[in-house]
DNA sequence: TAGTGGTCTAGACCACCGG
DNA sequence: CGGTGGTCTAGACCACTAA
């Protein structure tokens, strides 16, 4: 056994081990869901201390090649085909044929979706959210949390925030479930004619509570989407704040060139 | 001196260490280019030992707080504001006014930006490519690949490829500087008259390749953008592939609530 | 050369998971 | 309980940078 990991300046041992377990994942020799060797199986079959086996495996998470749990052990990632986002989720068409947009989707890529709210209620409203919401930062909203899964696995993390003045006059925003079409479908039932959407994607490397609210890796990229639901009168009635684990998606737009 | 960093289950000491440091960023205590304290000094202030203080300052790094040169210590990051990319880039108004799209917008965030050309020229089309431009996989195509600079530094890498029996009847697409208004402006010119853009998303860690391309720490986040632009008529005449730095860069997409 | 970060070891103890 | 990963130490040596 003791594959050969020598020293070599510019290379260290630990990054020749971990390309070696790389190559034996992307050859197949690691099928996905099997195990990884252990640390000290590692140790002895590289003949390294501790510490640098670790560094190892370390490596391959960032990597998106294994999956690591305490006391378990590591596992060889199974990839997953990646979720769509289209910005057509949003067409009017959709809610009045009953779709909530998370659904719609996730029918469509063959995948068993679920949703679990996670607080619905009054909060207060984060600046960012209260600047767009053109509310005073702090002043009370509605707020409502979901964690979305696909096949049973977390993907995204949601908080649609609403004026508290609109939100007490549709009671079927504090219900779970708010009816078919989800909350904009129940906007618009309240004259509430919705006009535009916007969306600002930033992606970044997941906070230390992301990674457990997700159950990621730590240093997995996730995506942070935020968007505005503007009526034609002009007013923004929603801020809605997603965190979504940036492997499981494929955001797409379509922008007209007019003008 | 000597901070408290006490035994703590759940909270491991380089942790609170990390979040010391951070505080101590984000309040201002170290500003931006400062020098970090180095390890042996950590490890007197905190009484740990060296790889604890490493695996502190570690932390700093892929939430991006610091940039670490080996031999010269760790600096605080001054972190730029972020460059917005905003559907409205691909206004026609724009492209009448002469603007390329990247200029009008660096412009706009107070930017000094810039741009170097890798490579125009025959290429064969990559099967994502292909597929889009509805030509066979390895067909010859034009491809033009930028890098684009803000402030100095790398930000992004683009490239675009065009069908040739379109690209060959336009000579300023071969040019380094296709004209004001960009290529976009030349098609247009030349009876292609744009309708649709459509853009996917994706974030993922960078590669090696990238990393050295956009001189990037290893795991950084960064955002790949393919967008495709079809005419009126419903041809794609271009596809353009872009990697872009996740932590510059904010994307912004506004979505019409329409039907 | 002195000071810095980067790699590595040997050994310890803890926390979590499964049987 | 045994096996696993997670944290930590004390000390060693190497590699890079600046004065």
């Amino acid at each position: 056994m003791a594959t050969t990991v020598q020293r070599d300046r510019g290379n260290p041992r630990y990054l020749q081990i971990a390309e070696d377990l790389a190559q034996q994942i992307r050859a197949g020799v690691l099928a996905p869901g099997d195990k990884m060797p252990s640390e000290s199986e590692l140790m002895v079959r590289y003949a390294v201390s501790q510490g640098t086996a670790r560094k190892a495996v370390a490596e391959l998470r960032p990597m998106g090649l294994i999956d690591t749990h305490h006391g378990r052990g590591s596992f060889v990632k199974s990839q997953p085909p990646t979720l769509r986002k289209s910005s057509d989720r949003f067409r009017r068409s959709h809610r009045r044929a009953g779709k909530a947009a998370y659904l719609a989707e996730s029918e469509q890529a063959g995948k068993a979706p679920a949703v679990t709210v996670l607080y619905i209620g009054p909060a207060e409203a984060p600046s960012a959210v209260a600047e767009r919401l053109e509310v005073l930062p702090g002043s009370q909203v509605l707020a409502r949390r979901r964690l979305y899964f696909s096949n049973g696995i977390p993907v995204e993390e949601a908080t649609s925030y609403l004026p508290w003045d609109i939100a007490k006059e549709i009671p079927e925003l504090f219900a779970e479930n708010p009816g078919g079409g989800g909350i904009y479908a129940r906007l618009e039932d309240n004259g509430h004619v919705l006009g535009e959407f916007r969306e600002t994607v930033r992606a970044r490397l997941a906070t230390k509570q992301e990674t457990v609210a997700l159950s990621l890796s730590p240093g997995s990229p996730v995506f942070h989407l935020t968007r505005s639901a503007q009526t034609r009168a002009g007013r923004t009635v929603e801020v809605c704040d997603t965190i979504m684990v940036a492997e499981q998606f494929v955001l797409d737009y379509r922008i007209p060139a007019g003008d």
